[in-house]
DNA sequence: GCTTGACCTTCCAGTCACAGGAAACCCCAT
DNA sequence: ATGGGGTTTCCTGTGACTGGAAGGTCAAGC
């Protein structure tokens, strides 16, 4: 399979998959004329890593999973740990935007949005206590 | 003022507000010695810029914020505009992570978490129809 | 046999908004 | 004179790619 048909099927940029072997993350053979020679399970791995990043798992944390999938004596407490971890941060990020949220929402709405100069925006941006 | 104490009052890095100067946001002056000396505009403009980057506006829309601030002759409707763009950045943010969390948290609950190596978490990025 | 066009390769630069660190200069107090 | 803090510039690195240039390869059509 050459990079084109194994990015189609996996749902990833050519570009994604070379850097993904650049850094290690895949290991795909070699033709004779230096194309890349993707096996089902490069596929595999490749599709593996796309859900994976989907979910918002970094890189190295995707390393980490794909060695955990590769580990048939592995604990799953190691990898509810790491998912819980990366769950956190989730939840922890969506708390920071939506305070931003509602920040933002109210200087909006109070923002009559005409013609005019008076902005309540610009004026909670400039004046103190705002975020 | 001195960068460490506009950078303080300012509740900023020091080198973030270096940074600032080279792109263009701020100009403070010099003194002989070449050290940068903030007035007390600078320093209004740097709280300024500080608010609106908490609430996740780029670079970009800090530059043209801080332009809409200083224009009096400006319409509110054009600071609505851009406040209103960004909010939807926001919530598009927060659906997509909230789905990320829901997902996620699926397979998590799911997950026995302890020392023997079956795992939903690793079967669903591993199979179809994850994320 | 030759061209065309689609594929593939490597390498380099750019993204965003800084952070870290090195080397050197400046200023004040002891 | 020395020490310690402040300041300057410059360079590199971050994460996870993306875009593009320059060039090699392959199969089809004429």
């Amino acid at each position: 399979m050459n990079i084109k048909d194994v990015a189609r099927r996996a749902g990833l940029p050519a570009k994604t998959i070379r850097y993904y072997e650049e850094i290690g993350l895949i290991r795909p053979l070699r033709q004779a004329n230096g194309y890349r020679s993707f096996r089902d399970s490069d596929l595999h791995k490749l599709s593996f890593i796309g859900r994976a990043r989907s979910l918002g798992f970094s890189i190295e944390d995707c390393r980490t999973l794909l060695a955990l999938y590769e580990d048939k004596g592995r604990a799953s407490a190691d990898v509810k740990a790491l998912a819980g971890t990366h769950l956190e941060r989730i939840s922890a990020k969506i708390a920071e935007l939506e305070a931003m949220r509602r920040t933002l929402s109210g200087l909006v709405d109070a923002c009559a949005g005409d013609e005019r100069p008076d902005c309540p925006i610009l004026t909670g941006l400039g004046g103190p206590g705002c975020a």
